[in-house]
DNA sequence: AAAACCTGTTTATTATACTGAACGAGCCCA
DNA sequence: TGGGCTCGTTCAGTATAATAAACAGGTTTT
């Protein structure tokens, strides 16, 4: 974060995203409509408590508020054995950033993957053998590979095969989150 | 998070925990002196700019200011030991479920741990070069191996050796979720 | 077609966050 | 017993966040 958090379109994101209008949100948040248009449009620096309450009307921690625009830009080619193309994403709405601290993991890569509502990441085949364990940790997502299609929500596991092509879709309304772990195939490369 | 954030605290404790006086902070944060100390002192709603500088003079992130407990996360222990061993558990109220079909996990093993409140999860030393990662789904744990102690938050990743004794307790009052992936080393019986 | 009802924006006013400077308390040294 | 230095707090002025009310644009009503 380099910047002052602009949060405006964060929250304009999550509210169209919801169907709430100005009118609605402020009354559930208690901030006024007015206030609410100008913060969307980045015209003022909100309160903290504002912000706050903002959160609390559209049902997301505050975090999430700041997060989903302290969008890590930092883009990154990990390659293991080719190149393993990682969309960057601010135009699907789906931010990628990695945990996991390469000299540990071995053939492991850990990702955390955040799904503005209604966004799909789809990638390509990885190499043979190369497979994917997922955790849901908020919101609900759609994994699709080959013919196999699952609905996932908070708390679910998956693990299966990335030697084909496979896409993970949040279909709600409302943020998604997940941590991947990728195992790249033991005798490649 | 039920009320708006009283971060003068956590501030504070950050501030003075580096020894810095308001005339420094005020410096490296571009806040003014007097406006810091009303901030700490709980007398004003500082603005979302505000507490960014603030956090940005502090070297933290944001969310650490905003957490009840300001404290740097994601650290990554290391060592070495030996033994293994898995408890079982219902009478410490920690339930471990196993996700990993073991045909495609190969050296790998996938739980997912529910902890209690006020309930902790020991672990002997597994083999050399056993990792572990965990992601916490819900609630807060804190992670303590070998000297190393690391409070986790919904949402945070971990990686650690674990061939070291090592607990993962849950000291809230109310329940926590964590997957782990455990990753036995790779040479080994 | 205009009246009534939405949407989000902009105005005018109040409330207050923020600043620079003044202030009082504590410490060190002459 | 001062002066000179730091510390954090409080004062007065200014900048601006927040509000209520008016506003313009677009749909649905009658």
């Amino acid at each position: 974060m380099e910047k002052p958090p602009m949060i405006g379109k964060n929250i304009q994101k999550l509210r169209t995203a919801r169907n709430l209008t100005l009118n609605v949100l402020s009354e559930r948040s208690g901030v006024s409509k007015a206030m609410l248009s100008q913060i969307e449009t980045d015209k003022v620096n909100p309160t903290l408590a504002t912000v706050w309450k903002i959160a609390r009307g559209l049902s997301v921690d505050l975090h999430d508020l700041l997060d989903s625009n302290a969008i890590p830009k930092r883009k990154f080619a990990v390659n293991r054995n080719e190149a393993i193309k990682i969309l960057d994403t601010d135009e699907h709405g789906v931010t990628i950033k990695v945990f996991s601290p390469l000299e540990m993991a071995g053939d492991l890569e850990i990702y955390m993957l955040s799904f503005d509502p209604k966004t799909t990441l789809e990638s390509e085949p990885h190499f043979p053998g190369t497979e994917e364990f997922l955790t849901v940790i908020k919101g609900s997502v759609k994994v699709t590979a080959g013919e196999n299609s699952t609905e996932l929500h908070k708390g679910d596991f998956l693990a299966y095969h990335a030697d084909i092509a496979h896409t993970i879709a949040n279909e709600s309304a409302s943020q998604a989150i997940v941590s991947m772990v990728v195992r790249y195939a033991p005798n490649q490369g």
